[in-house]
DNA sequence: GCCCAGGCGCTAC
DNA sequence: GTAGCGCATGGG
């Protein structure tokens, strides 16, 4: 469905003009990645320390910390700017081979959506009543995404219809509970828990973290279904259409409309993905739009009538307004 | 006690 | 297809 973007692979491709130019020093344990136009690292950092329970990454003075696991072993990774063309990727952990450092500049490229040309939402978003202040304050902002399926679809169930300071907690409960930890600077780093061992936990077990029956439940099936093979992003991503994918997701228990938009806008990068449900998208209108009440779906489609392909943008950036 | 928060599933019509 | 309702948690 997508074009899959190679970084770092020399091919005969490579002469692609968004190829980004990946380069290794001596000792092989810092990489460089080439930075898209229109990228402000310190928008998406500001973003990504928008709460303190955050468990599967760190922010501390211009670095990102984050733990991966590509292979069998953890991976420690410091990322950040070195240059206005560039951001760096340290290896924390032991110097690593080629095919792994290959990995991890596309799962950053990724990661941080560096493949979108963001021109064209700007020359949108400039005339448009909702989005006109924000894509100025926020210019630069990627869209942080969340690569990994199993970690989008229980982020968005934690998230159900509770405020975020409490889905923040929950996923800090969850994550310490069963996820791999590794420590960095007396603070604690975890890797996001497997399928596998979710699978086989019990609903009573997440209900003494405050889970309700429900949505423990909800995490223990998607589990299961990743684990036994018949739910993937590849399957989601090999779909004719998002709306597929989206009507897939749907099929699980626990994931609505809203679940299946959040997971196509950050985790499948659907462009047009739109959760219009969403209070916070609504709230965040109704500010920028000095509204005395939210919008209703209905407005909002009529207000995000030249969004087209930027829907998931569009909502990002005023996610961040709320921030 | 009430309403709200990055909703969902079930039922009845 | 959709309107209404129960679920069930923390914060203000």
């Amino acid at each position: 469905m997508r074009k899959e973007i190679l970084i770092g692979v020399k091919t005969s491709k490579t002469c692609f003009p968004d190829f980004p130019v990946e380069k290794w020093d001596d000792t092989g344990t810092t990489g460089f990645l080439r930075l898209p136009e229109e990228f402000d690292f310190a928008k998406c950092l500001k973003f990504m320390a928008r709460s303190p329970e955050e468990p599967c990454h760190l922010v501390n003075q211009g670095s990102l910390y984050k733990l991966l696991k590509l292979d069998h072993d953890p991976i420690l990774l410091k990322i950040q700017l070195r240059n206005k063309n560039a951001l760096s990727i340290e290896f924390l952990t032991k110097r690593p081979i080629r095919s792994i450092r290959a990995k991890v500049a596309k799962y950053v490229w990724n990661w941080f959506d560096m493949e979108t040309n963001l021109k064209s939402f700007y020359r949108m978003a400039k005339d448009d009543i909702v989005l006109k202040h924000i894509a100025t304050s926020y210019y630069g902002l990627r869209m942080v995404s969340i690569p990994d399926l199993f970690e989008a679809i229980c982020w968005a169930i934690m998230g159900q219809h509770i405020n975020l300071n409490f889905a923040y907690i929950l996923k800090k409960r969850f994550v310490e509970s069963f996820g791999e930890r590794f420590r960095i600077d007396n603070r604690n780093l975890y890797l996001f828990p497997t399928p596998e061992l979710i699978a086989k936990q019990s609903v009573s077990r997440f209900k003494q973290l405050q889970f309700t029956a429900k949505k423990s439940a909800y995490i223990i099936e998607v589990a299961k279904k990743i684990k036994e093979g018949a739910l993937s992003k590849k399957i989601l991503l090999e779909k004719d259409s998002f709306k597929s994918a989206k009507k897939e997701l749907m099929r699980l228990h626990g994931v609505g409309k809203w679940t299946a938009e959040y997971v196509c806008l950050r985790c499948l990068k659907d462009p047009a993905a739109f959760p219009v449900d969403d209070v916070g998208l609504q709230n965040a209108i109704k500010r920028q739009l000095r509204l005395t009440a939210k919008p209703t779906v209905d407005e909002i489609y009529k207000f995000s009538r030249s969004w087209k392909n930027w829907e998931a943008y569009a909502t990002f950036y005023l996610w961040n307004s709320l921030m």
